[in-house]
DNA sequence: CTGAAAGCGCTTACAG
DNA sequence: CTGAAAGCGCTTACAG
């Protein structure tokens, strides 16, 4: 019941009295608008910290522009991933006195977009943030276009100029891991693909290609098996490359195909990375419980989910050249115990 | 801006005047009060559809004694245990038009009970679910109960009777997972203990220390370490375990430090569970993806978080006896490959 | 630079 | 069984 029970609950009305203002001249002060003389607004300060008064969220919905309130969308989240979004998003609204709902969704399901827009009709938000493969979903981006909803995509694959993003270079990233690969002399380089249509699998196979287009080499369509980000697809997939000689590195497309991956070289006798090299993407907390443990890419997606609040709350979702807001967060390669040189091998 | 831009939205007004009623009558029905005629009730339930009418939970909030927000705190989760709970908590607050707000808390922070006091001036919440071990911080707690501010806590360690609850039975798994162990024909079973003073440590202990004594054995002091629920911690806690001969079987207090005790057993040459038989508890999403899969212990996270998002919309928080309302849900003993039969070792 | 009035969209308490 | 009035705690226009 919050403020309904225990004491009664401070308003502005006591502020501007112990004050000695208008409610109106403390609204000015808290929303920092220009016109409060100085003298005044240390009053009202003072008052403020006194009292230890905070606004009220829900009236400040009703009457004004801002909810002080962002939605956070997401599907089928990779748990850790999901974990460093949320973290990143309520540590950023938290500064700046905003709060965050959450809301599941199955993309999968024909009411996904229903289910957002019921969301939007019961709940004033000052905008939306889409993890993937929210951020893909036509459906749902067409019905916050149509509302004219704010919100902003975190590593969108499809249509990335339709509106505001955060985004790692996935090809970049991709390019380096490969070369690493091929640094450490492997030239047998099996590849599993991410969820076709989905997350950023095609730039990640991009930078695979760029990779060893670059050493003067073509992808072998024996080398490269299709998976759909998940740890049982990575093993099939695995299965499928593994059964095929010459082999000395797999590069799962995210970190729990690579799990998969190493799965089955166990089970084949194959010591990683003596025998195999494997390695992932996302440097999901699984990637450190496994022996040995993998080597990936990390992206930041704890900051990308702060980025993607402050372009709300600052309300910065257009370009300085035209076209939508659009940042681009540095990726680290993480090089663990799970890969090694090729020439080790026995 | 949800409502405020696109269409100008519908409002109780809108609905009252297609059905030819007052909005106090159409507020009767959303509400389910009595003294409705059935067939009025049903001319405002046909506008509310026709109008596809949802109502603004600020405004409820504002004038109302529910506020159609719950909220969710959680510190330093295993990611997939919160998602498990996020997920049950939402899917029945949305079944009930309800939606989540999600506070992560960092309990080691002197201000985390001023933290929590913040979000309770800001928003009006229904209630609030506690996780551990936000749940056992005695701050947050005492700030809750002086505000009168209903919550619920899940799998809560210390003062058990102080407050709703949602639980499983942590003594009981422990004793029939280690039972289990013993009907392999397991006598030597290490220990890895959970963190002192959090979770349900001493609980998952007493189970152990149950089944031995069933057994007509005691607890061996070489054969039990203390851990504290991280990977790391387990990998320690282990290498002191099988630093010491006879050891048979590792049965850790979480999935994090089985896992560990896993990769020490690699490192040393033992094979799972030929050599040794790994066990854990909580089924986390990591259990499956290591290899051998790993015997555990799963906890309906996201049906106790659901179970505990209805008492707090059903206001039911107390015991039909006195005291406060407490739920106990079924655990399950999930065997997989990481344990075996003592007699198959070398 | 400051304030009085109106209103956001509901529910509450009170009449009838 | 139904409704008119007041009010929740703010912000928005508008005056001065």
């Amino acid at each position: 019941l919050g403020r309904a029970t225990g004491q009664a609950s401070i308003t502005i009305y006591d502020v501007a009295e112990a004050a000695g203002v208008s409610i109106k001249t403390v609204s000015r002060v808290l929303n920092r608008e220009s016109n409060v003389r100085a003298e005044t607004r240390e009053q009202v300060l003072a008052a403020v910290s006194a009292l230890n008064y905070r606004p009220n969220i829900a009236a400040r919905s009703l009457a004004g522009a801002r909810a002080y309130l962002i939605g956070l969308l997401f599907d089928n989240p990779s748990a850790g991933y999901m974990s460093d979004i949320q973290l990143g998003v309520t540590a950023r609204c938290r500064a700046q006195g905003y709060h965050v709902v959450v809301e599941p969704l199955d993309c999968a399901s024909p009411d996904a977009a229903a289910q957002v827009a019921g969301l939007l009709d019961a709940l004033k938000l000052d905008g939306l943030i889409l993890t993937p493969p929210v951020c893909d979903h036509s459906g749902v981006l067409d019905l916050l276009d149509a509302r004219r909803t704010p919100y902003v995509r975190i590593s969108p694959e499809r249509e990335p100029a339709r509106a505001p993003r955060v985004q790692v270079d996935d090809r970049a990233a991709a390019f380096q891991l490969t070369q690493r690969l091929l640094e450490l002399g492997h030239r047998e380089i099996g590849f599993i693909r991410g969820h076709p249509g989905h997350g950023a699998s095609h730039l990640r196979y991009a930078g695979y290609v760029d990779a060893l287009a670059r050493q003067g080499l073509q992808p072998a369509p024996e080398r490269v098996e299709q998976g759909y980000f998940t740890f049982r697809s990575g093993v099939e997939a695995a299965e499928r490359l593994l059964d095929r000689p010459g082999l000395t590195a797999v590069f799962a497309s995210n970190d729990d195909m690579a799990l998969g991956a190493m799965t089955v070289a166990a089970r084949r006798g194959l010591e990683v990375p003596r025998d195999l090299s494997v390695a992932g993407f996302d440097d999901t907390p699984a990637a450190r419980v496994v022996w040995p443990q993998l080597t990936t890419v990390r992206q930041p997606a704890g900051d990308m989910a702060a980025v993607a609040a402050d372009l709300l709350i600052a309300r910065d979702l257009k370009a300085a050249g035209g076209g939508f807001a659009a940042r681009e967060l540095d990726f680290a390669l993480i090089e663990r115990a799970s890969t090694g040189p090729v020439a080790a091998r026995a």
